[in-house]
DNA sequence: ATCCAGGAACTGT
DNA sequence: ACAGTTCATGGA
């Protein structure tokens, strides 16, 4: 992390290959959003460090995201904390001159790169959060996602009010771990679904689910294994989560629906592509697979308005 | 209405 | 290994 402390801010120096408002525009495609807010060019983000609740202000300055802090100030601690999160949320470990430069001899990603340049996965720091959020999604419109997630939050989360609004954490998978099927299927979820979140929870309060023991195997493969050996996830949610999450930018989640009809848009076709046909776009994309698949999920929100 | 949605587990071959 | 079935609910 490439960062300076002020104490009543912080500043942080992302790579070159960054562009803010691309990264906005990805936090603002959903009006149902529950876990940050968009306003002026800036975002607001309620996060918790060491025990205390830290509502940020997220903006940009000529050359550095600029963190402030609308309530209190934190310790130098939790600002540093607070500034590795803001350097994880925006993907900004990633050199995204090697994907441009890969970019830049494909002929899917080619204009994707140019229109969208700067653009980061905006990431889902939170494992527990990453492997929520993906089995809310499976197989259902995003819209009800969207709904699923804001129920969940505002269910069990914390919250706290400033100029009259309401700024969110995402539940602890302490406190999800001690609920039951019911406590969810209340909220629409489906039964499957609340076991697959409830287990998950349970697994992480064990210890035997960590972040940090999935960056700690050997290789990606390895990764991936020991995801898909967790009840609720499939294929797809491992790469998902390993994407949003994990920072790995050879993640391919190849049966996502959002893919297929961006790929289809693109060519104009009738039909959303085969695998086969997607793995035959895809041969050249080697090691940027996740940012291919971001960028063509991000050329699906420019078709709506 | 009907088909589909940022799938996964289960069952049978 | 591979294909078909079931789960469940709201969106377009």
């Amino acid at each position: 992390m490439n960062w300076t402390d002020h104490e009543s801010y912080i500043e942080i120096y992302p790579p070159k290959e960054f562009n803010f408002d691309e990264c906005l525009i990805f936090l603002g495609r959903s009006n149902q959003e529950v876990l940050h807010q968009i306003k002026e060019g800036s975002v607001f983000k309620l996060l918790k460090m060491k025990g205390s609740l830290i509502l940020c202000k997220i903006g940009y300055t000529i050359n550095s995201i600029k963190v402030v802090f609308p309530i209190s100030i934190p310790t130098i601690d939790a600002r540093k904390k607070v500034g590795e999160y803001v350097w994880e949320w925006f993907d900004l470990d990633q050199d995204l001159g090697e994907y441009y430069q890969v970019a830049s001899q494909d002929k899917v990603l080619r204009s994707l790169a140019h229109k969208y340049y700067g653009l980061r996965i905006m990431c889902i720091p939170d494992l527990f959060e990453a492997l929520v959020w993906a089995i809310m999604g499976q197989q259902i419109h995003l819209t009800f996602a969207y709904t699923l997630k804001q129920r969940f939050v505002e269910q069990f989360g914390e919250f706290i009010t400033f100029e009259g609004e309401r700024f969110w954490l995402f539940p602890s998978f302490e406190n999800i771990a001690s609920l039951n099927v019911d406590d969810l299927r209340k909220l629409q979820f489906t039964t499957r679904k609340a076991e697959y979140i409830l287990g998950i929870a349970k697994e992480m309060e064990s210890g035997r689910l960590t972040k940090e023991l999935l960056l700690q195997k050997q290789d990606v493969h390895q990764v991936r294994k020991s995801l898909m050996l967790i009840r609720g996830i499939g294929a797809w949610t491992a790469d998902y989560v390993m994407m949003k999450c994990l920072h790995q930018a050879s993640a391919f989640p190849i049966a996502d629906v959002g893919l297929h009809n961006a790929l289809k848009n693109l060519f104009g076709h009738k039909e959303k592509p085969t695998i086969d046909e997607i793995e035959e776009y895809a041969t050249n994309w080697g090691g940027w697979q996740a940012y291919a698949t971001f960028y063509l999920w991000r050329s699906l929100y420019d078709k709506k308005v």
